[in-house]
DNA sequence: TTCCTTGCAAACGTTTTGCATCGGT
DNA sequence: ACCGATGCAAAACGTTTGCAAGGAA
């Protein structure tokens, strides 16, 4: 119900594939979650959404700013639900991905734009390496 | 020739394609080529060598440590020939990839990969901004 | 009713693979 | 001579698109 009126104010009408998409990022507002992995869901709530509608509601999610397009792997590209920025650290070893901030790293990322004569637009961070926490023994992804 | 023994050094058979391509990326050490872009390249020198044939020599070489596999986009992965670890600066009008080394910052990945307990194995940094100097006009990529 | 949205299947571009042939060592 | 490397064509993969049918406003 939230869902529909946050669809409603980014300017896109209230369909089924838009409210369940949404609502699946939201349940889980950690998770990073490929076209695929949507679908899959999707399907285990026997809701039968087309994996090319997946594809249009995750671009269109994302042109109004509602979930973030990330691309760790060059596999397949993954989503999350938009938060305040953050750069990622991931486990090789479990898949895990933690999100961090670092406002010194924010400033460092100016300073090194400015050396160069660069406007800095955007950045991407990723930190790959192995956690050591007891859970880094299953395989499960977040 | 002295890509001979480089490739021999590294364990690999000296072939057409292997010498070819490595002498591609050490020609131009500072490109950032995909297959495709080599391939390419190749042609134009009257080197027919199968893009089948550019997918598993880059594979192998970037086994063997002699060049890096980036993935800016999400269209294609790129590669260079390795030199000292470095980060990247993209132009998002000109395309153009600055490449850059910044010691606070390699400190400071340790100290957040520390703080949430991981073990730090590599990184990938990337800033996208507009380059302000007079070059950016033209649409060339490096 | 009007467009926008959806589902399906087909198309797409990049990368991988099967297989017969070729080529270093 | 051996086994790995190559070329070609076909397959695979994630993603996009065309089109006819369906649905929100």
């Amino acid at each position: 119900m939230k869902n529909d009126s946050t669809l409603k104010e980014a300017g896109l009408k209230v369909t089924h594939p838009r409210v369940k998409i949404l609502e699946l990022f939201q349940s889980n507002p950690h998770s990073h979650l490929s076209a695929d992995d949507i679908h899959n869901s999707l399907i285990k709530k026997d809701e039968n959404i087309g994996l090319a509608t997946i594809y249009r509601v995750l671009t269109q999610l994302e042109e109004v700013g509602l979930i973030q397009k990330n691309h760790f792997d060059d596999n397949s590209s993954s989503y999350e639900i938009k938060k305040q920025h953050h750069d990622h650290l991931i486990c090789n070893v479990c898949g895990k991905i933690i999100e961090f901030t670092d406002d010194d790293l924010e400033e460092l990322q100016e300073k090194i734009s400015k050396r160069h004569n660069f406007v800095l637009d955007t950045h991407v961070m990723t930190l790959f390496g192995t956690c050591t926490n007891g859970e880094c023994n299953s395989n499960k992804k977040d």
